[in-house]
DNA sequence: TAGATTGTTAATCGATTAACAATC
DNA sequence: TAGATTGTTAATCGATTAACAATC
């Protein structure tokens, strides 16, 4: 039952990862798990797996092994996903409208608040229910609505601009996808890069290293 | 000079970035750069940026440091950009569209050769420049052109399916984006998932523990 | 009780950092 | 030559795995 309060990135990388398994157990029906069959369905070690979870506590019984939806429901507690944590998107391009269509937020923690856009051909219109708002209007909506996360599907032109303009109004997370290639950096700002290129490259390379 | 030939994965993750920075001081026309600027511009150590390109064989020189067009060259040989690994994309929604046009794939070391989709509305069409092709097709298409790599833009249901029938028909890698949360397991394939659902659960974790 | 499986400590493994001799 | 910086070995650190006592 001890809880590590330091708890290393290694292991807060693979919590989604049991989530969405325990996740699918839960909606089977599957009432109990061990880490033995997890670390068979999972490709972790059965070891790993028991210290995963002990950093955060103690969520299973000797010889019974984990209860799925207890064990589901804590990690999405340590997940801290029912928070929904207030965000807004840059740029209704492609990429910003198969986010905006695609990605299940609010299972995921968050509440999209404001879609913002700077062309007049997009202003306005809604995608996928939300209304393209002027990117011009941005200041008074952070001082009505305080989002904390804003996730950036702008021009590399303009990252570095529309990221420092955010930061100064308050901005606590940046999710950037911006044109694949910039890691941004803000200081107090929680940064996550979505590497496109550099996960392309690596594939390049394990291509290559076939022949 | 001795060259490591199991190089940890740890090392090659970091390769793109270090290309990245390179390519740019490359670009600004610096021909020279130590281990140490290298580590205050890109937080890593000094003492880590070393081993890392020790492990491909001495590029350096001592008391000068690294010549940057070398050095980027090396590493771009060493992740085997130059070879054009032909690609397809499988669905033409939003994020495809968003690929197709902004990825650079010949700077990332690929070559995209067709658009494929099952859509009527959309086949037949064009997306910056590549003609979206008819998904029934594609196996007399594998068959003349041999694409290596399929990206994966398709809906949830379709990924099992498509990722099966592409496997079939001799594709080696995937770049599976489909629906940021299923996890590709084919015999021999190269499978790099692009996890957005599980980055943003981090995201959600961090923001949660600032409160 | 016997069997199973956790929680937890100890051992191993690998990756990062420090140190320094080699050398430009 | 003196100063700088690499290449490389050794030391440290952290993460994973193995082992097993606790206990359901």
């Amino acid at each position: 039952m001890q809880k590590k309060d330091n708890v290393s990135m290694s292991v807060i990388r693979r919590l989604p990862r049991y989530y969405r398994f325990l996740s699918e157990l839960c909606r089977r029906g599957e009432t109990r798990v061990s880490s033995k069959e997890l670390s068979e369905k999972m490709g972790f070690t059965a070891s790993q797996i028991r210290q995963d979870f002990n950093c955060f506590g103690g969520f299973g019984q000797q010889g019974y092994g984990y209860n799925v939806p207890q064990l589901c429901a804590e990690i999405e507690r340590i997940l801290g996903i029912q928070q929904l944590h207030k965000c807004v998107l840059i740029g209704a391009g492609n990429l910003g409208k198969a986010i905006v269509g695609h990605m299940p937020f609010v299972q995921l923690g968050f509440e999209l608040i404001g879609v913002f856009d700077n062309s007049k051909r997009v202003i306005g219109g809604k995608i996928s229910g939300h209304e393209v708002l002027s990117y011009e209007s941005i200041a008074s909506f952070f001082e009505s609505h305080h989002p904390v996360m804003a996730i950036l599907c702008v021009p590399r032109e303009a990252v570095e601009t529309i990221s420092d303009e955010l930061y100064a109004l308050g901005i606590k997370a940046f999710w950037n996808f911006s044109h694949y290639d910039i890691t941004l950096k803000h200081p107090d700002a929680i940064v996550e890069n979505v590497h496109m290129n550099d996960s392309m490259m690596t594939l390049c390379y394990r291509l290559s290293l076939e022949e």
